[in-house]
DNA sequence: CTGAAAGCGCTTACAG
DNA sequence: CTGAAAGCGCTTACAG
């Protein structure tokens, strides 16, 4: 540990040679700069022996490059959230990067506070979960060059650099699994807020009802709040198996899987019945319910993965790209 | 959003006064520099319209300081510290002040490398769940005069600054309630690395055995990694249950009670027998299994709270502070 | 009350 | 191949 704070001058003074020949030197351009390999030697020692660190502030107020980007997300301590962070972390790493986050709690606010934070700060780029009213900010800061991915949802198809997951064609499929299961009457409950996952999630279960030619009951359908929603789940739940008549329900997520799970795991005993459930995104504690589920299982990890290395390429390059990148839920049936 | 990066200097030149009295001005040291009113009036307002936005790295070089802490946990992704880092974040925020995390994955080699990069980052100030080669490194550190918190669990009584719960009272009260609850052979599976955490818990442990004067069998006292754990978790309580006749077990930790207490589930239903088991920590899915439990909660959010405080009051004192915080875990009695 | 100047530690044209 | 110098944008003694 470098307590003492050499600087490039000290080694300077200590050589007798110029800084620029030693930063030139530190930055791996000794070639490009043609520095004589001896004096290349000399200089790498010496640095080693004084236990040299390049004083990152100084880099980054002359070069505008932080290697620090930022992460806003809804909540850092949702798993979700926090899977995608380490798979980040572990990617910018790789290249480099330290990561600095911020929770929005999906407050627009908030989100539009930590943006501008963040921005002010000199990040070098920004991967972002929106919040609603995000959008203009986000847009203008794309526009002017800043280098952003959106994560996990986004509001039109007119934004640059998505990472998301197949929401449509994943609740399809297990909605399709749930019918070919034998349900007829699938109650669906999802967030009350809209969103682009919330949209296409909803499209893949009409969908799905569709083709198989079952009824889009909007009776059944669910609409609840994305946070502190144990009651309003449980109350629906419950309305659904008992004045709704319904098979099998369909879960937004598996966090209100698991909550209206034990729902339904309680009913199932009393009544000897055995009613499945399906849900977006899955739980090592959703099978503790002992209860028959499908789930699409979002590649959390890649997610993270695939967003940090999208923007490493949007901020080494000098055109504005324009990706989507789908990933695909795998499946997990453990309907019976 | 301010595009145009505006300086001192351009503000300066546009009022035709010099840069240290918009300094002064702008870091709202006018009263003390007894800048006249009018003055402050219109520099203000002169920033405020050309979006004057000091810039983070210059005033990071030039004080020293970067207004960002470092955050390293074994694994962000782990939710016990990813309800750390978020209110660890709540409260920096309050402090103006941003976080940087990293994963050790408890190697010392990587968390001694973690440690390094962020000093060498120039963060005022670090909160780490240590690895256990990280010792020496931290106390030099300390020692240096850097700012430095530990959390979850620390190496003897001579560190500075800890932020732990009270492992050994609590692992004593969870096994106090097993054995008013009627057991007298408890079973303890826990963590095969040794720890500070390790330690007291196991202390606890014994501690409440001794007090009803019942025996220390080491034969029924289980080590397992620390890391994908799950089949030796299922082999050593299937053996315990089996060939050794626990009437309970005590988990180092809830998603290793989780993890145990599937097999006990399942156990108690072909056995018509109702085993519990005790455990640090909780989980809303923990009563999920349905089994009989007692465990003492941690308050975590109170642990990311009160380490960042305490960071603060480090970084602003000019000696080195020596606090120790405990943070008593509540106890859950689901024993029926 | 206010201004001119140094300096934090780098990088990078510009000269030679 | 190498050195001297400017400048990134601040803050803060130092003068007046």
């Amino acid at each position: 540990m470098g307590f003492k704070k050499v600087s490039l001058k000290d080694i300077s003074k200590e050589l007798g040679v110029s800084q620029s020949l030693i930063s030139f030197v530190m930055n791996g351009k000794a070639k490009e700069m043609r520095v004589s390999d001896a004096m290349v030697e000399k200089i790498l020692k010496k640095a080693d022996e004084m236990g040299y660190k390049a004083n990152p502030m100084a880099q980054a107020l002359r070069t505008g490059k932080s290697n620090t980007i930022g992460l806003i997300v809804a909540d850092i301590s949702n798993s979700f959230y926090s899977k995608i962070a380490r798979s980040i972390e572990d990617e910018a790493t790789e290249h480099g990067y330290h990561v600095i986050f911020g929770s929005s709690d999906e407050n627009d606010k908030r989100s539009t506070e930590l943006i501008n934070l963040f921005y002010d700060k000199k990040i070098d780029g920004l991967i972002i979960s929106p919040a609603k009213g995000d959008r203009d900010n986000l847009m203008k800061l794309q526009n002017s060059g800043f280098p952003i991915v959106l994560i996990d949802r986004y509001f039109s198809e007119n934004e640059s650099n998505i990472v998301v997951a197949n929401n449509l064609s994943g609740s399809y499929e297990i909605v399709k699994r749930l019918i070919k299961n034998g349900n007829k009457k699938i109650g669906y409950i999802t967030h009350g807020t809209d969103s682009s996952v919330v949209r296409y999630r909803y499209q893949g279960y009409v969908k799905a009802l569709k083709e198989f030619e079952l009824e889009l009951n909007h009776q059944i359908i669910r609409k609840v709040s994305h946070i502190n929603n144990e009651q309003e789940i449980e109350t629906n739940v419950k309305d659904l198996i008992e004045n709704h008549d319904i098979d099998s329900i369909f879960f937004f997520n598996n966090t209100m899987a698991i909550e209206g799970g034990k729902i339904i795991r309680e009913y199932n005993k009393s009544s000897g019945r055995n009613l499945g459930i399906g849900c977006f995104d899955s739980s090592r504690y959703l099978e503790l319910l002992g209860i028959p589920y499908v789930s699409a299982v979002q590649q959390v990890e890649k997610l993270g993965e695939v967003s940090m290395r999208l923007l490493m390429r949007q901020i080494n390059s000098t055109s504005q790209l324009n990706e989507k990148k789908v990933l695909t839920a795998r499946l997990i049936d453990k309907l019976g």
